[in-house]
DNA sequence: TATGATTGTTTCCAATTAGAAACGATGGCG
DNA sequence: CGCCATCGTTTCTAATTGGAAACAATCATA
C-alpha cells in the first residue's frame, strides 16, 4: 500500500521505484499483485501515461492514511530505539535495593534525563516476562533460562559476630568449631543450615545450629549486631558494620565455598533497548569485581 | 504491521497464525525482522507468555491504527470490484452518442442503480487513460494498441439519395456511374473522396466528386435529404430514413468495400471492473450482429 | 518522418520468504 | 512428580519475490 500510494503521488512507476530504492521492475509486480488480489485495476497504464481508476482513486486515499499511521508509528519506536529514554522497569531482592540500588537512582537518572525507573523490590522469583519487567537484579547462583545474565559483582558472605558476643564465648578459629556456637541462619535457604567453606587445606561443611533462623537478611544482622549468635552475610550488608567495627570477621582464611555473584537479567541480547544496556552497564561500573561495600576486606 | 497487531490481539504467535492462516514459523521469522528492522525488541517472549516492551506497547497502538485504515481501505476497493456500482465515464462519437447511446441510458441506469454515467460526446480520438475515461465507444477499423476492442455491431455504409434527386438524375444501376452523380462526403477522412464497393463480380473504386464535403454525418444526412446529392452513410445514420422512404438505398448489391463495425474499447482485461463489463454487454446486447437500425434492411 | 529517450512489462536467475517437521522449553493435570 | 499438550524457534526445502537486462510502446525532438 505504501508503494501504491508512492506511484500514484510519484505519477510513475519509475519515479516510485527511485524514491523507494527498488528496482521498477518489482514496483510493476507489486502493483500487479496488489490488483489481483483486491480483483481490480488501480491504474490504468499506457505506455508513457497513469491514471486512476476510480477503485484506484478511493484506495489511494487509504493508501495514503495508512502510509502516515506506518510512518509515524516506525518514528516512535525509532526514537525508544535510538537512545535511552522511556521507563525502565527493574526488580531487586528487597535488602540489596535498599542499601545499593536506591543510593544510587538519582546520579543515574542525572545522567538520562529522558529516562524514569520503576523499582519494585521484593525477595520472591519473579517471572520477566509475566511482569513486564526490563530488568531484575538477583544474587546467588542462577538457574539457567532463556534470559541474559550480566555479572555486576562478586558477592562474598563472610562470618560475622558482635565483639560482646566474641567477649563471652571466644573466637572461633577453624570451620569445625563453629559447631559449637550460636549460629544464625537463613531459613527457607536450601543448604541453610549447613554452612560450606574452602580454606588453606580443602572444603570443610559444618552442620550449624543456633537460637534463630529467619527468611530476611536485615534481622539477621540485626541479631547479629545484639551479640546473639555468629552469622553468614554478604559484605554488601555487613561491610559498614566491618569498618565500624561493629561487627568482627571471623575465619578470615576460609571463604565461603558458595560464593556467588550479584546479576542483572534481561531478556535476551538481540535487540536491547538502549535503556536496559545503560543501567546495566552503570551498575557494572558503579560495582564491578571490587565494590565499594568491599573496601578494607581482604578475600 | 498488520500480522505484529494480530499477534499482541491474539496474545500468541500460533493464535496469529491461525488467525491469518499462516504458519507459525512465518508469524516467528516476520516479528524478528520487524524487530531487527526496527532495532528493538517488541516482545519478550518466554516459552509459554508473550508481554509487550514499551516500544511494542507504542508501536502496536499504531499497528492497531494501520490495521484499521488497511482494512477500511481494501473494503472500499472490494465494494467497488464486487459489483457495478460507482461512476462510468464514457466517450463516444457525436452522432452515434445522440442516436442510439443516448436513448439506452436510462433504460441501463434503471438496471444498475448503483451506477451513474459521465458521457462525453466528441468526434476526436481521445486518450482514454489521459481522460480517465472508463470506456469509448468508437466506429470503424481500429489501430491496433494495448486497449481492448469488443465488437458490438457492424456499421454498414449504404450509398443513398432523396427520391426526388433520383427522379431528376435517374438512379445508378453500377457504381461507375456515381462518377457522373453529385456525391456528397466526409472531408478529413483518409480516402473521403473514392468509394469502393464490393459486389457480384469483385471490388470496384469509384472517383466521387459533388458540391459538398463535410466532417458531420448530421450535415451529410440533411443535404441528401434535401436532394442535394447521393451520399454514403451508415445504416445507424439513415435507417428510419430509409425505411420512412425519405431516402432510397442505391446499388443494393453492391457493399461497401470498407465496412466497418461499432466497438467499445476499453483499458487491459484483467480485473476488468464490473462496471465497464455490464455497459458493455448491455450495449453488444442491445445492438449485437442485427441492430435494430438495420430492420427492413438487407445486406 | 525518423531517431533517441523513456516508460511499463517480461524474462531469467538469484535472493528472500513461507511451510512442515523437529526441537527445546514450559505449564497443566492427574 | 512425571507425562502430555502446547508454545516459539530452528532447520531444510519449496515457493515466492526482487533485480538486471531485453523488450514493446510511446513521446519529444531534430
Amino acid at each position: 500500500m505504501v508503494l501504491f500510494a508512492r506511484v500514484v503521488e510519484a505519477g510513475s512507476f519509475t519515479g516510485a521505484a527511485r524514491d523507494l530504492a527498488i528496482s521498477k521492475s518489482a514496483v510493476s509486480k507489486q502493483i500487479s499483485r496488489l490488483e489481483d488480489r483486491l480483483g481490480v485495476r488501480l491504474l490504468n497504464r499506457s505506455t508513457r501515461r497513469l491514471s486512476l481508476t476510480e477503485a484506484g482513486a478511493a484506495f489511494h486515499e487509504g493508501c495514503r492514511r495508512v502510509a502516515n499511521e506506518a510512518a509515524a508509528a516506525e518514528r516512535t519506536v525509532s526514537r525508544l530505539a535510538s537512545g535511552p529514554r522511556g521507563e525502565l522497569r527493574v526488580n531487586a531482592p528487597m535488602s540489596f535495593g535498599i542499601r545499593h540500588l536506591g543510593p544510587c537512582l538519582a546520579d543515574f537518572l542525572q545522567h538520562y534525563p529522558e529516562l524514569t525507573i520503576d523499582l519494585t523490590l521484593n525477595d520472591r522469583q519473579v517471572d520477566l516476562v509475566e511482569e513486564g519487567l526490563d530488568i531484575a537484579v538477583r544474587i546467588g547462583v542462577l538457574a539457567d533460562s532463556s534470559l541474559i545474565a550480566k555479572r555486576l559483582a562478586p558477592s562474598h558472605r563472610v562470618v560475622v559476630a558482635a565483639p560482646a558476643y566474641l567477649a563471652e564465648r571466644g573466637c572461633p578459629e577453624r570451620p569445625e568449631q563453629l559447631a559449637d556456637h550460636a549460629c544464625l541462619r537463613y531459613s527457607y535457604q536450601a543448604a541453610g543450615r549447613e554452612w560450606r567453606f574452602r580454606g588453606p587445606d580443602g572444603e570443610r561443611r559444618v552442620r550449624t545450629k543456633g537460637p534463630l533462623a529467619v527468611n530476611n537478611g536485615d534481622v539477621l544482622r540485626a541479631a547479629a549486631l545484639d551479640g546473639l549468635g555468629v552469622a553468614l552475610l554478604p559484605t554488601f550488608f555487613v561491610g559498614p558494620d566491618l569498618r565500624a567495627g561493629r561487627l568482627e570477621r571471623l575465619l578470615p582464611d576460609w571463604r565461603d565455598a558458595q560464593d556467588s555473584a550479584v546479576h542483572a537479567v534481561y531478556p535476551a541480547n538481540r535487540n536491547l533497548s538502549p535503556k536496559v544496556r545503560v543501567f546495566v552497564d552503570y551498575l557494572a561500573e558503579r560495582f564491578g569485581e571490587a565494590p565499594y561495600w568491599d573496601d578494607g576486606l581482604a578475600f
